[in-house]
DNA sequence: GGTTGTCACTTCGCATGCGAAATACCCTAG
DNA sequence: CTAGGGTATTTCGCATGCGAAGTGACAACC
């Protein structure tokens, strides 16, 4: 009976923004930032959890592994590859397409970010039951496929 | 069985980032962006919906209403104000305290935003129930509300 | 075998967003 | 009334992200 019900999309965003927050502040602090860890935010994580899994993988399957913008993805190589995570190399076949291995630094930045995903999942499911949290991600798989 | 699920963090960000998408494509335009609509962005929507409902709000109250930070307001205020959607007041009791309205152009652009969000809602809903719609709330509220 | 279209990626300009520090102001204790 | 502390906002530097336009490289067709 909400007159007004808590619209999806704010709730959808203010939920993203303190997760990114929270990721920052654990791992992150890059910038003004107290960051008590290496610089890695909430995107870089992901691209390093990608690599972990799929070395050698171009920055097209990235893209679509993150659901982001190719042009995002790029500037956040350079980025990472300025903080000397990530490496980016030329694929011999063709030499349109650039591939990404994870540097010594970038191997070593796993395990604290593995531990911090899984502290933040943590937190995510807690008080939800397995079906429940199976209908948040069947909802968010949703919007991010029906969505133009 | 997955053996990786599918974090639940990659999800909402990819869900956040598809709906802003979706918005700017819709109403926004600001940048290179083809851009049909009056150049208002997700986060401004907010900001015109909130006024609507609580003229002559504060940027605190702003801040609050949309889980950001209040430098993040300041900036998205004075782009808002460049574009003629709101006007920033002193406040007569309190010279710390901004007061904000809507201008004509602000009240002009509210049914296009309130119908914009009206169908990204129906897409969002499309296809679940009232109870599973809920139980989503609920887990963005607990997001929202359990991360320091 | 050269033109033409497509593909992978980068660059550019901008919007959004945060934390820290600065600024300006209010209030209370002494 | 003045010092000190707390509050509201802005400013600064940076990260993240997108769309459009550019670049270089493949591919497919004539």
């Amino acid at each position: 009976m909400t007159r007004r019900p808590p619209r999806l999309v704010f709730l959808t965003t203010a939920a993203e923004r303190q997760m990114r927050r929270w990721i920052t502040r654990r791992d992150g602090g890059q910038t003004g930032g107290a960051g008590n860890g290496h610089g890695i935010g909430a995107p870089a994580a992901g691209v390093l959890l990608h690599l972990a899994d799929h070395p050698g993988a171009t920055i097209g399957e990235v893209t679509a592994a993150l659901a982001a913008s190719p042009a995002g993805v790029s500037g956040l190589l350079a980025r990472m590859e300025r903080a000397d995570l990530v490496r980016r190399r030329a694929d011999p076949d063709d030499r349109r397409t650039v591939r990404l291995d994870l540097t010594a630094v970038g191997t070593a930045a796993l395990d604290d970010v593995r531990a911090a995903l899984a502290e933040l999942n943590d937190r995510l499911t807690e008080g939800f039951t397995h079906d429940e949290l199976a209908t948040v991600s069947r909802w968010l798989e949703h919007v991010t496929r029906t969505l133009p």
